[in-house]
DNA sequence: AACAATATTCACCGTTTGATGAATATAGTG
DNA sequence: CACTATATTCATCAAACGGTGAATATTGTT
């Protein structure tokens, strides 16, 4: 205990000693100071990139804040530095997924366009858009993240909630007409959520291993029946 | 920091002396020694009880040993005096959940006698009487709280892979004769997990409002066509 | 050159967690 | 009564966690 102030100037000495020849090229990223204009520190980044890659494989408690830092390649304290603590940290990288949500507007409108002729179910093309989507490395992992810390996160389980009666997504879904149209979103947004689920957080087998395709064309019924069909209320 | 080892020796003294006089029948549950040939120590039972209580609430890791420990009145070392560890306690906790689930099997017996002349459907069927699984408390909620914690707990999400895959539940679903039963099973499940996380975890409306009734009559056949159909693989 | 803003590192703290070792009380057994 | 198996308590441990304060390096601004 009497140890403590000799023990940080002796380290502090010698790191500074070690440091300071070998400053070159290859760590211009991890220099200090004020960056320079354009050429501003990728940190910030590199830590919300690194968030969203852990929280979207574990939960919210397993995720730490070392193996963010880690991951990013810069000390822990920075996290707190740029986003205050764990939360905001969780808060920042979970809100990407809404300025990402138009990214599955647009492979549905590919999917449509593209498979028309061959399938051009409404439902089948929901399917093969929506994996796609979640393939799509950056979105994908942020809508994982949500799925897996809705049941604890306040914040993701609104987010959840709207995704699933389809209010962030597909002007085209917004646009069919049918009866009862809210009871029918929520229909097909279970079957989605389900898939989601038990593909991607449970990986069930033999799911998890089946093509995109072959599930588009299993489930796909599934959500026309859900949008179209006479379901006796 | 001084005053420790004081207070801890004045605790101990205090508790000595108060407990020596009210040895009533009360505390004999609390009781040290051996115990007597059937009226033997009840805590073995009292953990596992608080253990299940505690799991089913809340996901491993947030569950301490001391909080069961706490709720089974006994001290912490008793849980590593009888289970060993953590993983060892909930191995046993959860195997007395995925005991109760041959209520589900049951509740399929009963609702297919009940309801067979109106509608014989498997599907319906296997819809009405997960739902009034669901809403019987005890494995209900033991169940939800898998689903709600599947997403950052191992162990949880173990037990969950094996619940949508079938091989917990249902005699009557293990009996079906259709082809490629494994990837059917996972379908059923797929779809049942998404409406249970839809309706019971997000609560998503309007679909956390609908009657039991009318979401079998509505997701019955989506089931049906999954055990049943052909699914064009 | 002096100063302020930014970026980064280091050492450390308090808390909580699962776990362990030693002691102790009680009851059956011989 | 002596002895042993069982049941319980207490005191502590090392590790990991999120978070904090202060120092330091680098750049832009005046």
């Amino acid at each position: 205990m009497a140890e403590k102030s000799a023990r940080e100037g002796i380290s502090r000495k010698e790191a500074s000693e070690s440091h300071e020849v070998e400053v070159s090229a290859t760590s211009l990223r991890h220099r200090r100071g004020r960056p320079g204009g354009k050429r501003a520190s990728t940190t910030y980044d590199d830590i919300l990139s690194a968030a969203r890659y852990e929280f979207s494989r574990q939960g919210f408690d397993k995720v730490t804040l070392r193996a963010i830092a880690r991951r990013a390649g810069c000390d822990p304290k920075l996290i707190h530095y740029y986003f205050g603590g764990k939360d905001e940290l969780f808060t920042k990288a979970a809100q990407q997924i809404i300025g990402d949500s138009h990214l599955l507007d647009l492979f549905i409108q590919q999917d449509a366009k593209r498979a028309s002729c061959v399938d051009g179910s409404l439902g089948v093309t929901l399917i093969r858009a929506f994996l796609k989507f979640m393939e799509t490395t950056e979105p994908g992992e942020a809508y994982l993240s949500l799925v897996r810390n809705a049941g604890r996160d306040d914040h993701a389980r609104d987010l959840m909630v709207a995704l699933v009666r389809g209010e962030l997504t597909s002007d085209r879904l917004k646009a069919i007409k049918t009866d009862r149209i809210e009871k029918r979103m929520v229909l097909v947004g279970s079957q989605m959520l389900g898939l989601i689920m038990a593909r991607d957080v449970f990986r069930v087998e033999p799911l998890a291993s089946m093509s995109p395709g072959a599930l588009a064309r299993i489930i796909g019924p599934t959500l026309d029946r859900y949008l179209y069909a006479d379901l006796c209320w």
